[in-house]
DNA sequence: ATATAAATCGACACAGGTGTCGAAAAGGAG
DNA sequence: CTCCTTTTCGACACCTGTGTCGATTTATAT
């Protein structure tokens, strides 16, 4: 593979974010992804065999992105509480826009082709959050709660608000809800 | 339509519970729904037009089902906390059985055919769970909370869990933690 | 028992997806 | 520039699903 056939099939699996965000995984076809590249179907082909392969592209370098997130945050020292806060702030804001995330897709996938996947990625969240939760106890921000736990909270909150507001519109009350659900478990009440 | 008719109606809409709960929504295929029904897809077009019209009625009648169920306990005079502690337990039970829930298919229909539907089922849920509070505060179990705020939050947590644990085991702690939380809002500190 | 209406079947035409392949075009090393 | 490799194209055969329809079987009222 030389220098244009690694920009192409990087480029293909860039532009194919968005047909899978606002479609799901089972409703993307080739044909879509042509549109979207403005390649022929035997040339997309030629990078990808199916639309599972490049879902699963897809989904390889959104975690590699992620992997990054909290350790480069915590690796300047920055506050624990803040670095939580933050993430669910964000949160927020891509739920404001529910066509970004793949979380429909991810649950089709999973359901359809192999349910591996999201344990995967589950364990992957599972770990970054196991880190900044250490990372709070140890600079003495937070209590010495049970990481496996707390953590076990965040990840379903996290991960159910944001699937659910792709098809139901969520108040701001919610994210404060559960946010300072979990900020109490963390460091006490904060009534 | 005459009694036969209305009884293979029925039957379909039974057999094809198990088949969405499986596969999804768009995987369903009239074929599948012939297989488990034993019927042609001819006989099956007579009683449904496609097979988002067969989810649809599958919906309705599982929302007819349990618009009853909080109603007939309250009307017992149980206690407003027992009920809910039931209903989060039955929650448990029914992600132990991941393939008897829709919630993916309901995410797929909303996606691909009309995310009304969603809105709609959150509302009754919604307004199962406000008589319930209602009913709580009324008779001096609950605080005088928010009850939309905490509704909200009752509704999200409690169709997050269950979507998250179609793909991936959920922990009893989980349930347990999120129980809390609620009853915590509800009654005050229980610890 | 029989006439009438309802329910069911199986074949049909069609739409839209898949994956493959040889030919053509574009890229890159010397 | 030019030759070889890589990438891209578009047509091909195929599969699986759809929705329709006339013919046939099965219910049901009288």
């Amino acid at each position: 593979m030389t220098a244009k056939g690694e920009r192409t099939r990087e480029s293909i699996i860039d532009a194919s974010y968005a047909l899978f965000a606002k479609k799901g995984f089972k409703q993307v076809t080739m044909k879509d992804v042509c549109d979207v590249t403005n390649m022929s179907r035997g040339g997309l082909y030629s990078h990808f065999s199916s639309t599972s392969q490049l879902f699963e592209a897809l989904l390889e370098k959104m975690t590699e992105r992620s992997e990054t997130d909290i350790q480069e945050a915590t690796g300047k020292g920055a506050s624990a509480l803040s670095i939580l806060v933050e993430s669910f702030a964000s949160l927020e804001e891509e739920t404001g826009h529910p066509e970004d995330s793949l979380s429909i897709a991810m649950l089709e996938y999973a359901q359809t082709v192999d349910a591996h996947v999201m344990e995967q990625l589950n364990r992957i969240g599972a770990e970054k959050w196991k880190k900044l939760i250490r990372y709070g106890i140890k600079r003495g921000e937070f209590k010495a709660v049970d990481v496996d736990e707390i953590v076990n909270l965040i990840l379903y909150s996290y991960q159910g608000v944001r699937m659910w507001s792709m098809v139901s519109p969520m108040k701001p009350e919610v994210y404060h809800s559960i946010t300072e659900n979990i900020k109490r478990q963390l460091i006490g009440e904060t009534r």
